[in-house]
DNA sequence: CCAAAAGTGTTCCCACTACACCCATGT
DNA sequence: ACATGGGTGTAGTGGGAACACTTTTGG
């Protein structure tokens, strides 16, 4: 955890080892109970949530910053991560008052006065990325400026700071179209998985339902997917088979694009 | 076209008025002649071609600086143009000394020399942007520092600036892959064209074969074109029909997606 | 025995594919 | 007449879509 004496230094000296101008904010996207999840968190001083983000060191690369800032808040290395647009546009960013207001009562925790040429006041862009995790795995490095995180259903999303809306709804554009071109699951769901489990998420990913037997014979056609000969035993009910990857033809997917598309 | 005064003037006092370490750059996709192009510039003293580009002012929005950018640099308005990818990884990038080299080399032309602090020495990361346009509507603004501009063969591109490189590579490979879900054609092509034409235009973008037939039932069962009453004189040849876009349709597609695909 | 969830096969149809001959025009 | 390029139709097939009953399991 990050000591208050880190976060004040990190206001007072942060343009010295980042650029300024610029941030990467991470749409991290979970699965659990049939529902599409974002992580979340909310920092000190306001009832609005955020989405997780940081800055871009000096002398490092955009791709390593990403995975940096998202292995900082969640403790998640070698996961799906992909750029999908940055954001320049909203009026929020370009006033300098209201992001000043808004990173000074984010330090007030610590006693940081931002003021209105502090470096955290000037136009920030920001470049957004999408990682797909798994629910469980996720460990949360809870920082001192962040009084609560947590996922959240993606249609019941709260209130948000800066345009993560804007982020937000982007980012769920870019993965419900590149799921017709590239599968997904593997980051998503345990290495060992029920059909019904795989066919619920690709329902809340894309928002629609889908045939049961059609899914299933797609999955199987394309290779995607292994059935094994062990069930689950799920209570009161027949038990399902598991499946697992078939991580040879799902990379193969991956780069040559798939679609599974109804 | 901007004077050596004005130009020097920006070196001097460019980090005034734009955002530092980011900057804009568009890949102009043209069409001419069977061949798919790109329009480069060729900076004074370098041998080396880059796209066109340039800075984002501090209080504009970023759709609004790539579009001005496009305007400045071509005439061309209204066009189609997309963010594609944001660049950040290339290690010419962070080296601050070729940067600084690069751009020495440039301003030498208006007496300026661009030291290792200058503000266009500090690192940047570039947001790519590509443009669809008729070949013929480009009117050039040449600005003090371009000594040569023009079409580029998209299988002969030359040596270039930067990652330039990369950002053309990047570009290309969301155009083709944008084009099976959105349609383009009418960026590239004149208001009235013939079949031959669009055939070629998709052939030229897609890098392969379509059969003559097939493609044109496609087009008209997407209801993409109309075809006119009118045929166009070509010389020592059967005349070909002239077809027109359905805007509507055109539109509809463009939103909600609509593959063209074989 | 009942409720809840999972497993499974067939038919239809449309859209993609492959394919070749005739027509118009200018020289 | 001929060379060049443009126009046009059909038949086959494979994959997506629609659809319902049976089996398992625990209570």
């Amino acid at each position: 955890m990050d000591s208050a004496q880190q976060t004040a230094d990190f206001a007072a000296n942060g343009h010295q080892f980042f650029l300024p101008h610029l941030s990467i904010d991470c749409v991290v996207f979970g699965y659990h109970d049939h529902q599409l999840k974002i992580f979340l968190v909310r920092y000190h001083g306001h009832e609005a949530w955020s989405l997780p983000g940081g800055f871009i060191k000096r002398d490092e690369t955009l791709t390593d910053a990403a995975n940096r800032i998202l292995a900082e808040k969640t403790q998640i290395t070698n996961v799906f991560l992909r750029q999908f647009h940055t954001f320049g546009d909203s009026p929020t960013r370009l006033n300098r008052i209201e992001t000043q207001q808004i990173h000074n009562k984010i330090y007030a925790k610590v006693n940081v006065a931002i003021g209105e040429d502090h470096w955290l006041s000037e136009r920030t862009l920001s470049i957004g990325y999408y990682a797909l995790v798994d629910y469980h795995t996720l460990i949360i490095t809870p920082e001192h400026l962040i009084e609560e995180y947590g996922w959240c259903d993606i249609d019941k999303i709260l209130p948000l700071l800066f345009d993560h809306h804007e982020i937000i709804e982007t980012a769920l554009l870019t993965l419900r179209s590149q799921i017709y071109q590239l599968p997904i699951g593997y980051n998503l769901l345990p290495a060992k998985f029920t059909l019904p489990e795989i066919h619920a998420l690709y329902e809340a990913v894309l928002g629609k339902t889908f045939d049961r037997r059609n899914f299933r014979k797609k999955l199987l056609t394309l290779g995607l997917v292994r059935q094994l000969d062990e069930q689950r035993k799920i209570g009161a009910h027949r038990s399902p088979f598991l499946y697992e990857f078939d991580l040879q033809n799902y990379h193969k997917a991956l780069e040559q694009g798939a679609p599974l598309a109804y």
